[in-house]
DNA sequence: TGTACATCAGTGAACGCGCGTTCACTGATGTAC
DNA sequence: TGTACATCAGTGAACGCGCGTTCACTGATGTAC
């Protein structure tokens, strides 16, 4: 049978993509229960009807915006590795200034769902929160493989304190409030990752 | 003016503080936003109607919850600390191993509420906001006061590293999986707070 | 002591609104001839 | 090349429902006599 295009091949698969695209970041700003399926196909620049027409619900949804949110935030430190690598910095260095930066703390809608969403993570349905937890274990293996060998088994704790720790920063009401967060956090997972205080400041 | 009671004199007072506790749970295990009024009257065993002879809004009883559960949570850790002191134990040791036990993973409705609420503080009105903080502030001066002279300055990443990994112990799949960043965890305080392994191990 | 009454904590129906979802439709498109 | 048409991505009105909030009321209570 032949299939009859009438619209560009790919017309539908792009608008999708658009959609997914703009829900990773609104769901990390504002929250999972707190975002509505009319401001999600807003931000993509549709109107509420047409969404299922590409997705079977909001949570089907939810769901492949956590996935691309990870995808994206695994790509930006990989490649905040590979620039570490290219310079011969630490590259775990590069990753613990790269999570506790104040650039990710303004940015909660770019950066990692782990720090942007927490707790509301455990509370969803079971794909979902099986999604989060892929996330979070690749992070995991992520840290591991730039953690020196002897303490490579801490890596779920100093991804544990990459997160708690921005999420404090991001309650603190003044910017020095969060820069002492942030600072204290980048210290302390120095120490947990087993790098000089020293080479970390000359980095 | 003669005040006449027609109820004994703390009836309505009871009743609020009702409201209150049982606020307190519901929304840290629900979440702020997924948490109504209904559901929250509800719990305290009536009906929507009266909430409004109690409190201005919703809001306003959040932050009354989320303070009472500040208090709650420092009492708990108070208590903790001086059981510890009065058996020779470490204090620190005490409030590491109580934050990341798995009586507190499995009870988010009753533990510290940074845990339990974690990305979602940082969204809300702004003195709710503050309340998140200043209980933010008041669990790192506890930390700050049993850690080690030399780390006391190290309390903000502690209190991170403990908040953020009960949130990733929690999105855990399987027991072992929790268990197992709950250990990593500790261990990561332990070194943070300066307090050898060897001890924590004993303890 | 017993009865009538003023009080007010709490009830339950209703308000407008936004939610997630459904559906009849519209209009821009590529194809057929 | 130009026109008619079949397709279908996207629109916008509507569904039932639960939200936060309001309000007329009810009925259990302590007080007055």
């Amino acid at each position: 049978m032949k299939v009859i295009m009438r619209y560009p091949k790919d017309h539908k698969e792009t608008t999708r993509r658009r959609i997914v695209g703009s829900a990773a970041q609104t769901l990390r700003r504002d929250g999972i229960v707190a975002s509505g399926v009319i401001g999600l196909m807003a931000d993509a620049g549709l109107t509420q009807g047409g969404f299922y027409t590409h997705f079977a619900s909001k949570d089907a949804l939810v769901d492949e915006a956590l996935q691309l949110a990870m995808v994206e935030t695994r790509r930006k430190f990989s490649r905040l590795v590979a620039d570490a690598r290219a310079e011969g910095r630490s590259a775990i260095i590069a990753l613990i200034d790269g999570y506790l930066s104040e650039r990710h703390l303004e940015a909660p809608g770019m950066g990692c769902l782990l720090s942007s969403l927490g707790a509301e993570l455990a509370r969803q349905p079971e794909p979902i929160r099986r999604t989060a937890e892929r996330a979070m274990n690749e992070l995991i293996e992520l840290i591991a493989s730039e953690v020196p060998a002897p303490y490579q088994g801490r890596a779920g704790a100093i991804l544990g304190l990459l997160s708690g720790t921005l999420q404090l920063a991001r309650l603190g009401g003044t910017r020095n409030d969060q820069r002492a967060l942030l600072d204290q956090g980048r210290s302390a997972a120095y120490v947990l990752a087993g790098v000089e205080m020293r080479n970390a400041a000359a980095a």
